[in-house]
DNA sequence: ACACTGTGAGTTTTT
DNA sequence: CTCACAGTGT
């Protein structure tokens, strides 16, 4: 029976603030309770908004409990968001977290195994391992299998058997077929063998955990079956295997399984997200319905107009009209750097020019595509004095000193958790070394038993010590009841930690304690018991942590962009190879993956758009390297959407611009210095190539082919080529097609 | 046990 | 180039 008939009721006050301000189609949205929905949300076209107000809805108007209504999202930000909008709408408070069930799918997984697991063969308080810790473990068990971590490198192996678990392949059905699988069917075995006996799961577990406690168990799906009367699932497009099982089973009962998503931007399927569970939904609940939000709230028609176009070109996708009724807007820019610094100058000058016109910088961000490209930009902003935040960088619970004492606790917790044995049993040092630890690895796994059980009476000294300070520990903590943070300074105090930091007397050592420190203090407002401060921690991420307000421009990958919005976008590294990027151009799903990151980019920008290419790159070890404006850019609509400008460093002869010029001449505003540039040649044009006077003898260095010496020059000025011998070969070279650089 | 040196590898990363 | 790690030397 349709739910809406089971208990109408008249419309109300507060009904009427949650559906007002809705379009037709996000109305229809909010409503809509007849069976599973899937909602096809273009960006920016008001995603949250209609989940939130779902909830609202179903809570004020069929007087729902909040607990009956299960919202899924992936990141604990997007929660927390949900919960403070929807809080805000129906002026309930969402506090008791017993009863909140708006959450990420790996909270989901540890909430309701935390109180079954035993069903699974773990015990009650079992640890989730972070990447970390995986690594530490697939380590060990590669170094006890003897396979040589050279030639098979353990994040390979990690990755394969997490690509695994994600497709649902047990270790059993792992396919071997080569040298490196074999390894990793090995090693798969015994690393989940380990992992049920630390009492841990890792990310992948607990997903996986979680479906096969609900396909087993009758009782317990019926239940949460019964208390999920709704299940509303956001970024469905994100969506892997395990999670769409999990999905599929809990609205087995009611049917009334609300999905969100956007096609267009999937970019994590290298992480197993698949977008044929979103393609498929139709087929999957035949009786579907599918609304499809095409207005767009954020952006102007100008980049609106730039993104559909770019996104037009990818085949899988489902074909959406985005519109809006914004402002035209200002023109996209798109500048033509002669190389990174001269690209980060760019994005630094007109940041300061924003600045001065009163733009918060907390509506400017600045994207790239790999992290590596940040490091140039933080140099030349750092230069012109703009406050800037790296969005993404390092989590704060992975700082050495912070995983320290989580290991310590986790410990504490779980006397099984070898994995956090290893990490601390030397730290502070205690004169335990490799050998020492490996004898002890080497007895547990023939005893069967946990590292800690084979340190006995007749053990060393120092390993007697330290077990006594961790059994000294779980007893306080099990008879004293201690808070964590009483429990951390404890920790700080029996195991030396603190005294060591202290003697160290270096900023570093400093720093740790202060962090530490940040620790006890976050802990201390917390009333979490120590099991559920542990898994939440593993669960946390650094866009979690409660970064005061600054007002600073952000940095930040296309990646971790996905989800935010600034007024101000400035997006690097427009080439190819870098988007796309080089490992993905050959593949074609891959390159339409990239095209996706693009579209996320251009999309986060609600005012103005500004690109740059950099004509010229160094990447890593090697020199700079010429590169070509990225494909997509002929994707783009250019006439009255985007500028095109050129660095003054650049000249006409440079590889894009002769690429360039014929079609997009008339757009194309070369430096009043470049175009003169017979007259007033200022230094900057000096440097570059063309302007150069090269004489036999001279000592120049190619971008492609290293150093070499000039033997001979035919002709003059723009037009001169000169022969050079290089190292193994002479070549004719034209400078003013390549970059060539005088040495001496 | 620890410090030093040489080698190799280096997209993206919601949890 | 720069970081991480394995292997060597004290």
């Amino acid at each position: 029976m349709p739910f809406r008939e089971i208990i109408p009721f008249a419309v109300t006050n507060s009904e009427n603030k949650i559906l007002e301000k809705l379009n037709p189609q996000q109305l229809e949205a909010v409503t809509y309770t007849d069976g599973p929905l899937l909602i096809l949300a273009g960006a920016g076209s008001g995603k949250t908004r209609v989940l939130t107000h779902k909830i609202a809805y179903l809570h004020t108007k069929f007087d729902v409990p909040l607990h009956n209504i299960l919202a899924v999202t992936f990141t604990n930000k997007a929660a927390k968001e949900m919960v403070a909008r929807v809080e805000n709408l129906v002026g309930v408070s969402l506090e008791n977290k017993q009863n909140r069930w708006v959450l990420t799918f790996h909270a989901l997984a540890n909430k309701i195994l935390q109180r079954h697991a035993d069903r699974l063969g773990y015990d009650k308080g079992f640890v989730v391992y972070d990447s970390n810790d995986q690594q530490s473990l697939i380590k060990k068990i590669m170094s006890d299998l003897d396979i040589d971590n050279k030639n098979t490198k353990p994040n390979a192996v990690l990755g394969a058997i997490s690509e695994a678990k994600n497709k649902l392949i047990s270790p059993e059905k792992y396919e071997q077929g080569s040298f490196f699988r074999e390894v990793v069917s090995k090693v798969y075995v015994e690393y989940q063998k380990q992992l049920v006996r630390n009492n841990a799961m890792d990310f992948d577990d607990l997903l996986l955990n979680l479906l096969a406690l609900l396909r087993d168990n009758e009782d317990i799906l019926k239940k949460f079956q019964q208390q999920f009367q709704f299940v509303l699932v956001d970024e469905y497009q994100d969506i892997n295997l395990p999670q769409y099982m999990v999905c599929y089973l809990l609205a087995a009962e009611h049917k009334r399984l609300f999905v969100v998503g956007d096609i267009d931007q999937n970019i994590y399927s290298w992480r197993g997200a698949n977008l044929q569970n979103i393609l498929n939904f139709e087929k999957d609940f035949p009786q579907a319905k599918v609304i499809l939000l095409e207005q767009n709230y954020r952006s102007t028609s100008t980049i609106l107009n730039i993104s559909n176009q770019l996104i037009k070109h990818n085949k899988v996708r489902k074909e959406k009209n985005l519109w809006t009724e914004n402002e035209v807007g200002e023109k996209a820019m798109l500048y033509i750097a002669n190389n990174e610094y001269d690209e980060a100058e760019h994005v630094a000058t007109n940041i300061q020019r924003l600045l001065s016109e009163k733009i918060s910088p907390k509506e400017v961000a600045v994207l790239y595509r790999t992290n590596s490209m940040s490091r140039v930009l933080e140099q030349v902003l750092t230069q012109y004095n703009i406050k800037y935040r790296v969005y993404g960088g390092f989590r704060f619970y992975e700082r050495k000193e912070i995983k320290d004492i989580l290991a310590y606790l986790r410990l504490v917790q779980n006397e099984k958790d070898d994995v956090a044995l290893m990490r601390i049993i030397n730290v502070p040092s205690r004169k335990i070394g490799k050998i020492t630890l490996q004898k002890l690895i080497d007895e547990a796994a023939e005893k069967n038993v946990h590292i800690i059980d084979v340190i006995t009476e007749d053990s060393a000294h120092s390993l007697k010590i330290f077990k006594e300070v961790i059994t000294d520990l779980t007893i306080a903590h099990r008879e004293k009841n201690l808070p964590i943070s009483k429990l951390i300074e404890l920790i700080m105090q029996k195991t030396g930690y603190k005294e060591w930091l202290k003697t160290e007397d270096s900023q570093e050592a400093i720093t740790r304690l202060e962090n530490i420190e940040e620790l006890i203090v976050a802990t201390q407002e917390s009333e979490y018991t120590l099991e559920e401060f542990l898994s939440l921690s593993a669960l946390m991420s650094q866009q979690d942590e409660d970064v005061p307000e600054e007002e600073t421009v952000t940095l930040m990958t296309f990646h971790s962009a996905k989800g935010l919005e600034f007024d101000f976008v400035f997006l690097c590294g427009f080439e190819e190879n870098v988007l796309p990027h080089s490992q993905s151009v050959d593949i074609p799903e891959e390159l339409e993956e990239e095209r996706r990151l693009c579209y996320v980019g251009f999309t986060r920008a609600r005012k103005r758009l500004f690109i740059s290419v950099a004509s010229h790159r160094t990447a890593f070890y090697a020199d700079s390297r010429p590169h070509d404006i990225s494909r997509f850019f002929y994707e783009l609509p250019v006439e009255n959407h985007i500028s095109i400008q050129v660095s003054r460093k650049l000249n006409q002869f440079n590889h894009i611009i002769t690429a360039l010029r014929e079609d997009y001449l008339p757009d194309i505003v070369m430096n009043a210095k470049v175009l003169n540039s017979n007259k007033n040649v200022d230094r900057e044009v000096m440097d570059d190539k063309i302007f150069f006077d090269y004489c036999e003898g001279d000592v120049v260095k190619s971008a492609v082919f290293g150093e070499g010496v000039i033997v001979k020059t035919i002709g003059q000025g723009k037009g001169i080529s000169l022969q050079i011998r290089f190292r193994n070969e002479t070549k004719l070279i034209l400078p003013k097609y390549g970059k060539l650089e005088k040495v001496r």
